[in-house]
DNA sequence: ATAGTATTTGACTATTTAGTCAACAACCCT
DNA sequence: AGGGTTGTTGACTAAATAGTCAAATACTAT
């Protein structure tokens, strides 16, 4: 060992942000290395492509999440409450980067999918693994709402994607219309998807 | 007046093609004009910018696009059955897509807003604007179906933001797993978004 | 102290990219 | 028929881009 250095971090960070506030296109490995203060040699050090970095990048953002959702998602909290304490949660981050970038940035990782869906299998494919995750989270409290009565139970597998589709389309949309709302809605259109009326939910927050 | 040309029209054709089946960044002016058999003194004889012609494409794709949806959403097809003719027209749509290209492409307007609604203020506001027109077939159909007592009418600009938001997300969400299923399954999400049961529909239908 | 290893650097190449331009060609109108 | 206008062409520039590399450097472990 030799030498400690934050430049793969510094790199990964500086992606993450360049790619979720502008796009994966149009952020360069010189815009990267800028922002990160490393040379591009240490880049190509690191790295073997910005296909490859971004990779690293959606790794260490989901590592960085999955804590986070093991807490607001725990089947200790009342399940229609983990929805609303993920779509606080969600506003608060959209509002920070919202007020840092000036723009209303949606979600890095159904940005970064959309965009090199059918042109990065490897991206697509790393995308689409983690939003299968999510749904897991999602269909568990939909069971345990159905458990305790306040929703209708069948076909939560349904519900649940119906939901991540929804969720997906709030980031998506905002960010189209540079605007919060769609998110500042997140909750109550879950419930109504759910079919969960809104004095249930404020019964159950 | 002399000389007749398509090279205008073949861009724009070759444009929104290219720039649907990739994406914004990834394609190239040379991408577009070899596509489109023009060569590029000829592209900016036409075009400012490979934005001015992105604007273009929006154009023209909408206005091809505004009479289907008024047949579509014509008051006087039963107003869930237009949601039900609205996503056949979408699924089959994207299956060709899907079987030329070997992917599924999803919405080009969505994932252009979405590439670059950080990016191109005017594209942005473009893509915006054509989802606030199609906001109001959405609206409309669902006061009619109020009317004819089908769905809870209060609220039906909440409702239709709603649907409109989901149907954002399955172009998307279809983009990125690369799988028609959330497409499949849009009129059905719709109607449960509505809180219309499944009976109501097929009755409707 | 120093040997070994991981990291850093900046200068380098080759390619792609957007955009320009002056000369040329085809068509319409009279 | 031929003048004026519009469209076409290909060669051009300048900038941006991804990626390479050999040499220098700084740290760690012994």
């Amino acid at each position: 060992m030799a030498r400690p250095s934050h430049a793969k971090e510094n790199l990964i960070k500086a992606a993450h942000e360049l790619i979720w506030e502008n796009s994966y296109g149009s952020t360069s490995v010189d815009d990267i290395c800028g922002r990160a203060e490393v040379r591009k040699g240490s880049f190509y050090h690191f790295f073997e492509s910005k296909a490859h970095l971004t990779l690293a990048t959606i790794d260490v953002a989901w590592a960085g999440h999955l804590p986070q959702l093991n807490e607001i998602f725990s089947p200790l909290v009342p399940p229609l409450e983990r929805f609303r304490r993920y779509c606080d949660a969600m506003l608060v981050h959209q509002e920070e980067m919202s007020a840092i970038t000036g723009h209303v940035c949606g979600c890095p990782l159904s940005s970064l999918g959309c965009e090199l869906g059918t042109q990065d299998e490897t991206i697509r494919a790393k995308v689409a693994e983690i939003f299968a995750h999510h749904l897991r989270f999602y269909e568990s409290a939909i069971r345990d709402a159905a458990r305790e009565g306040i929703v209708d139970g069948t076909d939560a597998a349904f519900k649940a994607s119906t939901l991540q589709t929804y969720i997906q389309g709030a980031c998506t949309h905002a960010r189209v219309l540079n605007d919060l709302q769609p998110i500042r809605q997140l909750n109550r259109a879950i419930l109504t998807i759910l079919g969960a009326s809104s004095t249930f939910a404020s019964h159950a927050a």
